[in-house]
DNA sequence: GTCTATATTCCGATAGAC
DNA sequence: GTCTATCGGAATATAGAC
């Protein structure tokens, strides 16, 4: 058998039509006549390939969650000072949401619904692990360096700023009269915005 | 006809079970005989007080849509000091949340599948007035009294901050290990919390 | 106004031809 | 592998008795 090219496989077509409907509609508002349209085939088709919707949907959904959860490690995980890791999490992660700004109120709307637990257990295999980001704020703020804060709200804050713009844009746009490239340019300025204003905030 | 207590009213039963359901559920995932059954009667009788599921639907919207943007103008129309606004603000709105914790992901979510525009008309009608609070920020970066920032940035910052981490709720709870009571506590904390960070930001 | 029973619509899923 | 046609269940909505 001859395959045609990766991108034109039928599969590809079919997940890559299920993500754009599903991130914006979700599980119970997407349609698999919507998605087959979309692939430009047959419904019967994604039956083929995926036995049945929840398969389809799952399967997008953990791609997506490995793309999001993973991603917040950048913040946890590295070996820097605080103030570099704050730097590096905003632009890193912001320029991650720009390339797919539906992600981040997908991810949280799923895991407002996880009630099979099936995002709870991907998050078990995926754990963040914060200890470390925690008790590194922890020893600056006694060391004196950086302002008294509790570290879980620091915490907050940090992820708070970079990914709530994204999921008001709609509520933003019309708020403040600008358009989809203003939005973006806002959100450009962001990547250094939202450390300046943090480390100011915590600096001494 | 008499009437029972008006909290006992078959109609407000069901708008009361309507809203549990759908701030939940959404349109899409809520099913008229979860209504029927939160509210404690037939599936019937609420296709008798409202004409169908939409028409429902809406009338919860409207009602949940009335109650949030207005209170964003809290932060946009009084006549205080900026400072006074952002501890005002923060406070009354966390506060508002603590009432209401699913209704910031709702309309959220609502305004980003507005397709038939009546959020949007909502929306023109409550019209949030931002142009006041920019132009008070402006004023105290050109006068020097608080470090330069965008407006729009500024104001991004102080609605993430408040917004954000009940949307995220289920993550933060899981990520830092923490059940209700504590995540309670730690947005009590926030109401002055996000106003001494956010000062302490923009403060020269 | 409230219920039971039933009609109608919608949508996920399968059968079967090609 | 891909399609057309259709089935079957679930959910919305209505009819009609009380």
């Amino acid at each position: 058998m001859v395959k045609s090219a990766p991108d034109t496989e039928t599969s590809d077509k079919i997940l890559q039509a299920a993500r754009k409907i599903f991130l914006v509609k979700g599980m119970s508002g997407a349609r698999m006549q919507d998605i087959a349209d979309a692939a430009g085939i047959n419904k019967a088709l994604v039956h083929y390939y995926f036995r049945n919707k929840e398969t389809l949907f799952k399967t997008i959904l953990l791609e997506e969650a490995k793309k999001f959860f993973p991603k917040l490690n950048l913040v946890f995980e590295s070996d820097q000072p605080l103030f570099t890791k704050i730097e590096q999490f905003a632009a890193a992660y912001i320029d991650e949401i720009l390339e797919n700004p539906f992600l981040p109120l997908f991810i949280i709307n799923q895991i407002n619904q996880d009630t099979d637990h099936f995002l709870r257990d991907i998050l078990s295999r995926n754990q963040p692990r914060p200890h470390a980001l925690l008790r590194q704020i922890e020893t600056e703020v006694k060391k004196g360096t950086i302002r008294p804060i509790a570290p879980e709200q620091l915490l907050m804050n940090l992820v708070s700023l970079c990914i709530f713009p994204f999921m008001a844009k709609p509520m933003l746009n019309r708020t403040l009269g600008i358009n989809d490239k203003k939005f973006r340019e806002l959100m450009e300025a962001r990547k250094t915005e939202v450390p300046r204003f943090i480390i100011a905030a915590i600096k001494k």
